[in-house]
DNA sequence: AGCACA
């Protein structure tokens, strides 16, 4: 902080572009600004409300000589300016341009950035946002976010006369109490433009939806963060044992199946679901057992393992927060092994259950596969059976292409590969006979919301946010 | 009445 540093006089003029006015009225307009000046030249830029006061104002020219002619006229003429009747001292600028005339928060754009005030990330849900600014209308995407300013969320509308409305409406207002949690006293957003025009959203998330894009994968860990934080009796973060395993598969040379891993698990005891599925480019899977002692033999036994000889495929396990996986019956990805005898989803049983519970399984029972999947797993160059990757040290690293399963849901393995190859729309699970079950073209991982409402497979293929 | 923003 040197005073040398500015070496002009501060009342001492020289030309400039920009002018600055003081001694205006109170909350003087842009346009009462503009009127005084723009006899004088072309306004390129003005700068108003500045100083303690909010009293003075910048103007910038298009040219150096329209200031001067401005400068020139007020100091001669009889009449000085005004501006609702008070006088307006004009002066030089000490600067030759008007920078950040707005800040980049108030220049309109399709996307806001709201501040949430007073409240932890975990009171207010991304449903919640997305119900409070899709009353101004179609809300594209949302990105919440923690930063130094406090829980903040990116909202994409479709332009920004859409954006402008929400801003101008909930700038400053509280969310509405019933939608908060109880314990929240008060909730102000804080509402400025942002700078961008189009999110990006990867996943469907707690964090971030995109709701143009119902079937973008979901994340499943980020989709943990939806369950209750887990804290111990001591208030520290703990892992809490689950019956469900999180399983990274490290070093993945080859592919690691539903088969293979349901044959590693088996060996601790009967595994109800599996999911795989691809995270930060790695692979992760979620075994499901029916309860958290074999979890937790499971996870002793096989931490740091891998699956077969030579470091390849390493598994690393830790315990999900999930308890119940909703994954598909069959897919080349997941598995329900818990959906009914396996042996009946072989041969056609037209009366099995249409499942009450149906909806939770999209995918649903494939009683319609019929002989159909026999040719399509030829097709595919399934062998009828092969080497099966055992939990055996002496296991040859081995990719497990082709393997099958044993005999006791061999007859589940060859749907798979039926869905897996089939393009979407040539199922026969879309013969009119399937119609208890539409949605089980959806190839795509369920939108998180999806298995929360009561008939959830319709709400899937028509989620409401088409509804506009 | 006397020079902004972030």
């Amino acid at each position: 902080m040197s005073t040398s540093s500015q070496p002009q006089f501060r009342y001492t003029q020289t030309p400039s572009k920009v002018l600055h006015l003081r001694n205006l009225p109170w909350e003087c307009a842009e346009e009462e600004l503009v009127e005084l000046c723009k006899p004088f030249g072309k306004i390129v830029n003005t700068k108003c409300n500045v100083g303690a006061n909010r009293n003075q104002a910048f103007v910038e020219f298009a040219d150096l000589n329209q200031a001067i002619s401005m400068v020139s006229y007020y100091a001669s003429s009889s009449e000085p300016a005004q501006i609702r009747g008070k006088t307006v001292y004009i002066q030089y600028s000490n600067r030759h341009e008007i920078v950040n005339n707005k800040s980049p928060g108030d220049t309109p754009g399709n996307v806001l950035l709201v501040t949430i005030e007073g409240v932890e990330p975990n009171d207010v849900t991304i449903e919640t946002i997305h119900l409070v600014f899709s009353a101004f209308g179609f809300v594209h995407k949302i990105a919440t976010f923690e930063k130094a300013a406090g829980f903040q969320a990116l909202i994409q509308f479709t332009d920004a006369e859409t954006a402008s409305s929400a801003r101008n409406a909930l700038d400053g207002r509280s969310i509405p109490r019933y939608l908060l949690p109880d314990h929240v006293t008060s909730c102000y957003l804080r509402i400025s433009y942002s700078a961008h025009t189009d999110l990006n959203i990867k996943f469907q998330s707690h964090r971030s939806r995109d709701y143009t894009n119902p079937y973008l994968p979901v994340n499943p860990t980020a989709m943990e963060g939806l369950l209750q934080p887990v804290v111990g009796p001591d208030g520290k973060k703990q892992e809490p044992q689950s019956n469900v395993l999180l399983a990274s598969i490290e070093n993945m040379q080859y592919a690691v199946t539903v088969d293979v891993l349901h044959k590693v698990f088996s060996a601790f005891g009967t595994v109800q679901k599996i999911a795989i599925f691809e995270k930060n480019g790695g692979t992760q899977a979620l075994i499901q057992y029916p309860d958290v002692t074999t979890a937790a033999v499971a996870k002793e036994s096989l931490e740091g393992h891998c699956i077969y000889d030579g470091g390849y495929c390493k598994l690393h396990l830790s315990y999900s927060r999930h308890t119940d996986l909703n994954v598909k019956a069959y897919s080349d990805k997941s598995r329900d092994y818990t959906i009914s005898d396996p042996s009946l989803l072989a041969t056609q049983v037209p009366g099995l259950p249409a499942a009450p519970n149906a909806w939770q399984n999209p995918q649903g029972v494939p009683v319609h596969h019929g002989t159909d999947y026999s040719a399509s797993a030829a097709i595919q160059g399934q062998p009828p059976a092969g080497q099966v990757p055992a939990w055996d040290p002496n296991f040859q690293a081995r990719p497990p292409y082709g393997s099958v399963t044993g005999q006791t849901y061999q007859s589940l393995t060859a749907p798979t590969y039926v869905n897996a190859a089939r393009p979407a729309g040539s199922s026969p699970l879309s013969q009119p006979g399937a119609s208890s079950m539409p949605m089980q073209q959806q190839q795509q991982p369920q939108p998180p919301w999806a298995n929360v409402r009561q008939g959830g497979a319709a709400v899937l293929g028509r989620p409401p946010y088409y509804s506009r």
